[in-house]
DNA sequence: CTATATGCAAAGTATTTGCAACATT
DNA sequence: AATGTTGCAAATACTTTGCATATAG
């Protein structure tokens, strides 16, 4: 994945355009209906690449599917994802981690990390 | 789910005689050897319906299984789970609520709720 | 006896892999 | 030309569903 093509482009371009975390079947229809439409298999593959980057997060959904979004690199932080549309906005969360290691020492576990997302309806969405 | 079934009581056993999360496959296996072989069907099946009873909670790892356990009901609480045994403890956050309340409120967001996972190695496996 | 639970086999998701054709460098 | 990339079809992993049979109440 190294490589510039013309299928790269048209995903980052997607991504690019919002802040809504889509799945690889959400983008894979949108690069469709934008007349640029890429194998499911090769936006898997892409995604996987950008994430491996550091370039994309990933929130897996209660619902057990993974979402993407383009992200900041440089900081710890979380998301605040809306159930609807999918926008999201990062947080950041200094009590939080303070609180994982202070747990993680307390019951003698190392290596501690953590997922933490929140799901709510956004303001566009909250009659949804 | 509501008649006493063999399997169901032999599925309450196992599940009371730890507190390490399992999936449903683990479980399966776990009868088998116990020669109280239960279709692996019937596990999700109950298990299920344990979940909606509140009785035991899940987690889904970030390998994307779902991994079940009995848990207090009664609390609100996350939990710090042994990525080699899956042993766990609940943990509760009352800064995390706080934390999260705030963040919802800031952005506008309704109905917010929170996944909120701890993975580490316990005593027992520090090493592996 | 009736309704619910079981369990096999088959279907359904979400994602990954094999591999030949293809495009980038 | 050489190697990385694509995309279809097939494989995988986990979970759910259809349906006939068994069983609790």
């Amino acid at each position: 994945m190294e490589r510039r093509t013309a299928q790269r482009a048209a995903i980052l371009e997607v991504l690019e355009g919002g802040r809504a975390f889509l799945s690889a079947q959400d983008l894979h229809d949108r690069l469709r209906s934008k007349k640029r439409s890429v194998g499911l298999t090769t936006v898997y593959r892409n995604l996987q690449s950008l994430v491996e980057q550091g370039v994309v997060d990933v929130v897996r959904t209660p619902a057990g599917e993974s979402k993407y979004r383009l992200c900041s690199k440089d900081f710890h932080h979380h998301h605040l994802v809306c159930r609807h549309c999918g926008v999201s906005v990062e947080v950041e969360s200094p009590e939080v981690e303070k609180w994982a290691s202070v747990i993680a020492r307390d019951h003698g576990f190392s290596d501690v990390t953590h997922e933490l997302e929140l799901f709510g309806n956004c303001t566009q969405c909250k009659n949804a």
